[in-house]
DNA sequence: CGGTGTTGCGTGCGTTGCGCACGCATAAGG
DNA sequence: CCTTATGCGTGCGCAACGCACGCAACACCG
């Protein structure tokens, strides 16, 4: 059982990696985002506006990394620096419009090819695919690692 | 709905890559195998013995690649090459004893964690969440990209 | 209010891995 | 036998990373 899910989850892995699945994603979307930048949009999404040392570690990078990123996506259009207004020293990366829609643009892109492929699926399975995948990171054994 | 499969995948690849769990995997386990060169070694048992351009195709990187990170496997005794009697040109990689125990002994902590974790669940959901992640790997919209 | 240690940021530097392309050895075909 | 094609390893340039430095701004304290 164990062994079945490894696998599969190793497939998985391998495909998207292997295939660039961002690179499919972010195809003819604009200039500045591309598979290496996307994670840095896409994790600023997540958070809200924030500091690059606090994106680091939302998307496991080094914070220069995310620096770097952030100042080619900023050429772009799609993220903003702003200062801090409670420190001076500090640098808030956010989304611009652009940016948010952008991002809103790729995921639904993802969404609907996965919505594609799962249409043919019995409704009752889609539906507890959808949540067992949830459950099983939220319990799972990537939870914290 | 697809929707919600998709976070959880986004989550599912953040997670891996951010956590590399290549090497939390690949920990103490040897010198030469590392994240950089284990997908070399797990393609290598999947394929069997064959060249280093099937085995580029396989884990989707440069040939050139896959003999530099074959070469380090070799040196650390878990992959031979070997020269392939029919064409004196060819060399097959393929794993050594060694490399095949490694192997198995890697898969079988990645599935003893997931085993792990499944355990809590009920037995049903955990062989049809099982089961639905190979189908919609290989059903879904990563089938080919 | 000056001084000292801390924190946050950008950036230069060395390292590493990648893809491309070259050269060499062998195979295949006329 | 000579030409073309195939398979391999490796040198080279490029890109991205982490580390560490320097600078600016805070915070704490005597």
């Amino acid at each position: 059982m164990g062994h079945a899910v490894a696998e599969a989850l190793g497939d998985l892995l391998k495909r998207t990696l292997r295939a660039n699945l961002y690179q499919a994603l972010t195809e003819n979307i604009g200039e500045g985002v591309d598979e290496v930048t996307y994670p840095v949009l896409s994790g600023l999404a997540r958070t809200g506006p924030c500091s690059a040392a606090e994106l680091a570690g939302e998307v496991g990078l080094d914070r220069s990394g995310v620096s770097r990123r952030a100042s080619r996506l900023e050429a772009a259009g799609l993220v903003r620096r702003a200062p801090d207004p409670d420190d001076r020293r500090a640098v808030l990366l956010a989304l611009t419009e652009q940016g948010t829609e952008t991002v809103a643009l790729m995921r639904e892109r993802l969404a609907a090819r996965i919505e594609e492929s799962l249409r043919s699926w019995p409704e009752g399975e889609a539906r507890s695919f959808a949540r067992n995948l949830r459950r099983f990171l939220d319990e799972g054994p990537f939870k914290e690692v």
